[in-house]
DNA sequence: ATCATTTCTTAACCTACATCATCTTTCCCG
DNA sequence: CGGGAAAGATGATGTAGGTTAAGAAATGAT
């Protein structure tokens, strides 16, 4: 059944027991989004996570001069959302598309709340997400503080292999932060 | 009483009775840390997290030519630890040093494991302090993307607006991602 | 299969920011 | 309050990566 990707992934950090595991999925949604099809736009209010079963979502700002930037890939077994918005209520600044036909499970902010009164082990496991994600993003900050774009696409080549088949160089690049030009000279130069 | 911040701090998000505040209590211990001393070096296993009553601390790595990087400021009322090490219990690569004659409080590893079996809700509490942080530096992420050296410093000022006067330059060039340099050119030009 | 769209490549030129060096100012500790 | 170290200012020059433009290759909807 479609649930067991996460199931599993929720039983890395907490243990549920049947009974949890029914009122978890009770609190679940499924969709599917075609590629290309947006799951976010900026300026709305986020009110899902959404848990990737397979597929592949991206989250990208828009600047003032129509770039884009992306801020994250999810794959299968990642979870995505405006963080922003979702925990502030108030409209965010980031689109979430779908980069080939993508299956997620959808749990809103409401049924989250939900959740964290009726088995309150999902504090903690959304705690432990969240840990693991500020890790990431503090260590990418300092990597783009200290790297060249080079060393940032090594580092990002190692640590998302099974990314690197199937994305799209510019979605690369801009994740790394250099154009899809220099991109492109970087990865062939030599 | 020394405590009356940190209680206030964690008042924010979740309500603890009298007795849960003395368990709290019991769990902590106070430090005062001279300027420039260290609380945490890079290689060091973090065990702590800090809470500043008065005084500011630093959190920087510091990169292959020697260079430092300041991922974050911690004036009164803020948390400090290196979170990677923290949670994976291994060596860290943050430094985190007393900018001036620092309180804090400290709350190990094992206490706060502690806290989260006897007063779950704390559970809650670290995981909107962690929410905050992460939307904090998905911000930078982006910041750090999509504007000019420039627009990040007006970001920061308006951000931070105590830590601006008494904090060297040098450190906000840091945080900011530019030289000591040309953050003095870029501020001196108009 | 085919055409349109998107993605990738390459080249010439440009700019934000770095580096190095020197000087002045501030600040902290005895 | 005085001297030494750290912080800041400023000029000359260097470079990683951006911009613009144009053609080649890959890809996906029909």
């Amino acid at each position: 059944m479609p649930f067991n990707l996460l199931l599993n992934n929720v039983s890395r950090y907490i243990h549920l027991t049947d009974a949890e595991k029914e009122i978890f999925i009770s609190l679940l949604q499924e969709k599917q989004l075609k590629r290309k099809q947006f799951f976010l736009n900026d300026g709305e209010i986020c009110k899902y996570s959404a848990f990737v079963t397979s597929g592949c979502l991206r989250g990208f700002t828009v600047d003032k001069n129509g770039i884009e930037h992306v801020l994250s890939f999810a794959p299968p077994d990642w979870w995505m959302a405006d963080m922003y918005s979702l925990i502030s209520k108030k409209p965010g600044t980031l689109n979430i598309e779908a980069l080939e036909d993508t299956d997620i499970i959808l749990l809103s902010k409401t049924n989250q709340e939900k959740l964290y009164l009726e088995i309150p082990k999902f504090e903690r496991f959304f705690r432990i997400l969240i840990e693991n994600s500020l890790v990431a993003n503090q260590q990418r900050i300092v990597d783009n503080l200290s790297l060249t774009a080079e060393e940032r696409y090594n580092i990002f080549c190692k640590r998302y292999p099974t990314l690197i088949n199937h994305l799209p160089q510019k979605q690369i690049a801009s994740y790394i932060g250099v154009t899809p030009e220099f991109f492109s000279r970087m990865r062939n130069k030599h």
